[in-house]
DNA sequence: AAATATAGTGCGCTAATGTTCACTTGTCAA
DNA sequence: TTGACAAGTGAACATTAGCGCACTATATTT
């Protein structure tokens, strides 16, 4: 009841979150007061003392531009308390691997990353492998995404898998045809790789995820 | 021209970043300078200059605690910082919204992911998106892929962001072009959408990361 | 009809905050 | 040594921006 908001209070409230967004600070009253056409920051002020005492903001006094969002508006509080159960799993960043090395060798180790188990129905040897080349930017796995990789997981046709094919490791389609075995590219640019009996092969895992950051 | 900060430019932009965090706003001149117990504001403006110059934040003239952060500040920064502590953070998991409720309501909670914070370096009120639609497959953002939102994170051109027009929410890229808002979708089949006056538009977030199951 | 809540106007006041200038100090390299 | 440069001081000064009052208007409720 007492949250409820009227009609100019959301869209005032929409304004400043947009504002922010846009300009990385808060808006003064009278520049929010010039968006809505209004000719007195009296009124803006008014709505700003509604929207803080309706838990939508913070409003320091007598400071500029000192306009925060309250989390309550968007997250935490809910969730926090709803008492939610759930384990996370942690596992491994590999970078860059350096030929020849083990995988997981600490010298190779980035970091860790840990994932709730909800969401994470798969063995606890996982690691997560840094992704270099595009060669499988049709699959939606680019130059620098994480793979999440399940090793000793059963690989069937056609599954993206991680394998290291003469100390080298790629990340490819896995294709089995009369006991020929076709690590298959997603990018036009490059050729399947053919698996012989000369090389040295072996199917380090599945990959089960990609994980990608934006910087 | 040389972007290498000074030890003190460091130390100055880090408060900020900081102050950001904590406050949800930036700090005064005066608040910076009285943090490193200085006396006088006009050593902060010319380190706030120095760091304009090189790119690290915008500053307005003539206005109150109008710096906002260029992402170039985030990476350097943080970086050093790093391996002192790693914290899971955990962000909830939101799967399809419901038309006009509130993105993050409990009806829309799908579970919690735990990330690693070296790997993390956003503010807290964070949260995951299941994406509906391939209208951002060029971008590697697939049906039922989570994004990971930032939300009150500074929006620049070209941004991936979350947005909600008129009680739709969509992933698309942002673009501003003489005060009016286009969000383009990354696939040829869609068409780019204007927003307009009419349109009930709430930029919810910008876009950090992506996370993909393979099931 | 009267009362109440929401919205907005105009205007002046004052505190908050950015800007500028002249001068000092310490470091480092030519 | 000299000169360039980062860093800081102190004291105005100028602009921005929050605050508060009296008054108006329009719904909705009592």
């Amino acid at each position: 009841m007492k949250d409820k908001l009227t009609e100019r209070q959301k869209e005032i409230l929409n304004h400043i979150q947009n504002f922010i967004a846009e300009n990385g600070f808060p808006p003064t009253l009278r520049e929010i007061a010039s968006h809505f056409g209004l000719a007195s920051t009296f009124g803006v002020k008014r709505h700003l003392d509604a929207l803080k005492k309706k838990g939508y903001l913070k409003v320091e006094s007598f400071a500029s531009r000192a306009i925060s969002l309250n989390k309550k508006s968007f997250s935490e509080i809910e969730f926090e308390k709803s008492g939610y159960d759930s384990k996370t799993i942690s596992i491994p960043v590999v970078g860059r691997v350096a030929a020849g090395s083990p995988i997981l060798s600490e010298e190779n180790l980035e970091g860790m990353i840990a994932i709730d188990s909800n969401f994470f129905k798969h063995n606890k040897n996982c690691f997560a492998l840094k992704v270099s080349g595009d060669s499988m930017i049709n699959a939606g796995i680019f130059d620098g995404d994480l793979v999440i990789v399940s090793p000793n997981e059963k690989v069937s046709q056609h599954d993206i898998v991680v394998a290291r094919v003469d100390d080298e490791i790629t990340v490819k389609n896995y294709e089995k045809k009369d006991d020929k075995i076709f690590l298959i590219p997603q990018n036009k640019k490059y050729e399947p790789i053919t698996v012989t009996q000369k090389n040295n092969f072996y199917l380090v895992g599945k990959v089960i995820g990609v994980l990608r950051w934006f910087n």
